[in-house]
DNA sequence: GTCGCACATGTTAGCGCTAACAAAGGTGGT
DNA sequence: ACCACCTTTGTTAGCGCTAACATGTGCGAC
């Protein structure tokens, strides 16, 4: 329907040339000033500044890519954006790496398996992105990745194990210990632990640091149910508790691996008449923001998932400016609220 | 035969030519294949098909969007990806891209105005996309939008008004309606309404939208507050609400903007001795997956975010493709859980 | 004054690809 | 047999930019 020249809109799009014509130099010192080389007089550098500014010029960044073989470009390849935690790390991502010059492209696995790791590595070079951010805990994705040596800087993000490349993680087993500990202090013999699925190392990881804060204790093993991270595997896995404990099984503490869960598993628990923290203590993992208005408050492992965004950028930073860049760690932290008490004597 | 397949990462990437010299053709019959160019005899295409998966070859994207003016990439520029909505937005339109043979390129705006509409548009343009899908209810940023004539078709996804450009909404009036009607249905003589911030569109048309149904309904006007989106504001309104019902104000139903204040809102009712549903019946918007596991399991208005994702590339795609493409709508639908029932007579 | 050298600017080539045109080979109609 | 015409393939140019080299200019050292 509208034709599009509306005077603002250029026809054709400007090209270097154009400013270059316009300022009365070469195309040449036009990229220069551009690209901020220091062998530019500054009138000169004024006038072609004026132009560009004059003009509305931006640099084609394709042919810009082709020539240096560089698009300033970070491509992520994550999954479960929709939760909390990926969400947020994308944000951190997306903020520090805009800071710094780059755009983010995204590619979204899915565990229907639309898109392998592979692929999506292999599309990212095709663009030519100058470095690859994997965020991802999926057990089978990660060992995929260690067959990918791609021709740039590959960082890991929140994955478990010790991986190709460089790796930013958050402490999973000082979390869950932390978990673990404060439990114990308040009384609790021992603490049984809901999980994430078995594909996720994260979940793994929290596994291990729950066995090992018990034994370190010298509490006695508590018992291990797997879930899927969210509040419908929380709500059975509930129910299934609250008739054992009513059948006198002497469970008092919970540590669930996700805060979705441990609201699918306090509902459960309240439907069944066992009252939080009364009879049982449940501690979550994340600290979304609703969990200070779950019923009751949750008390929750925080971990900074924005921060965790932030630190892959500098990881990825130091990797395209040579650095050997090792592992990074962030630490998680514990917030107490309600849902934890005392062990009933 | 020097076997230097596929194996170590090549020191210096492959281009068209080496493929075209493996298979005996020139590089112009390479690009031919990859294009699916029509006029290529069958076993020559065949070998070339063959040089390629032998070789591992990709199409440099730089080189080819330089040529062709087009990076087959979608700009996003999103808002609050952190929240429920847009996030699965975000998926919807990612893999709706990807099957498409797109990729997503991403710009996260902030509130703290970090990154303008009009520089992340400007960016992508620089950046040779196909077209920018813009998704965010923020009423600044989509009047500065208004002023945005970018070289490449521009497509709102969510938006409430009618804007520049093509659009995909969600039907909000007819949401807000539907969550009207049914506390209406149970007998309540008005309902009241927390509202989202000011700034958003969305909060507006939801606000139009109850508004007009209780009009429509004969029924008296309801109270409106206005909130953040965020539990805590719903919080703080239902502290204050429950003094008043306490008071002795008929306040008996209210339509919540979103899950999350609706989640702060029950809460803060609950621990004022107010129930729910038995005294105040409370409505949320989104259908966030918690929502069945709130105290009560709460009533809403569910929003296929995914859905409207996909359209938005259908949309994208209608516009690259020289058609008009219209607004296009995705109909919201009434959940019924525990949070609503009949008006305390 | 003349040389040397740093700085400022212009000129040229080429990144890897696609588009346009050119050339070669095959087919059928007369 | 011839030519018209289609299909298949190759050759060339150029997208917009940066890197490398070439040229021009000014100024201090001798």
């Amino acid at each position: 329907m509208s034709t599009d020249t509306t005077g603002a809109a250029p026809a054709r799009p400007l090209v270097m040339s154009d400013v270059a014509a316009r300022a009365g130099v070469s195309h040449q010192t036009v990229s220069r000033v551009v690209n901020g080389h220091p062998n530019v007089a500054p009138r000169t550098r004024e006038r072609v500044q004026q132009a560009i500014a004059e003009l509305g010029y931006r640099p084609n960044a394709a042919a810009r890519a082709l020539v240096t073989g560089s698009s300033r470009t970070i491509g992520l390849i994550t999954i479960d954006v929709d939760q909390y935690g990926p969400a947020q790390t994308m944000i951190g991502l997306e903020q520090a790496a805009r800071a710094a010059g780059y755009s983010l492209s995204v590619a979204i696995l899915d565990r229907a398996g639309g898109l392998t790791i592979a692929e999506a590595v292999d599309r990212f070079v095709a663009q030519s992105v100058d470095a690859v951010v994997v965020h991802t805990a999926e057990l089978q994705a990660l060992e995929a990745l260690e067959q990918v040596d791609p021709p740039v800087p590959l960082v890991a993000v929140q994955m478990g194990g010790e991986g190709h490349g460089s790796t930013v993680t958050v402490g999973q087993e000082a979390g869950a210990a932390l978990a673990v500990d404060h439990l114990l202090e308040l009384g609790h013999t021992t603490v049984h632990h809901l999980a994430g699925p078995s594909y996720s190392v994260e979940a793994r990881r929290r596994i291990q640091g729950w066995r090992t804060a018990l034994a370190r204790a010298g509490a006695p093993a508590g018992e291990l149910w797997l879930g899927d991270w969210w509040p419908s595997s929380g709500h059975a896995a509930g129910t299934d508790l609250a008739q054992r404990i009513r059948a006198g099984e002497p469970i008092t503490a919970v540590f669930a691996g996700n805060d979705q869960m441990a609201l699918g598993l306090m509902v459960a628990l309240h439907e069944q008449g066992i009252s939080v923290p009364g009879d049982v203590s449940v501690v979550g993992f994340d600290d979304v923001p609703e969990a200070p208005y779950f019923s009751p408050p949750l008390t929750t492992v925080r971990q900074d998932f924005a921060e965790l965004g932030r630190r892959g950028v500098e990881l990825v930073l130091a990797r395209i400016g040579g650095e050997d860049g090792g592992s990074d760690l962030v630490e998680p932290r514990l917030l107490v609220r309600s849902s934890t008490g005392p062990a009933r004597s």
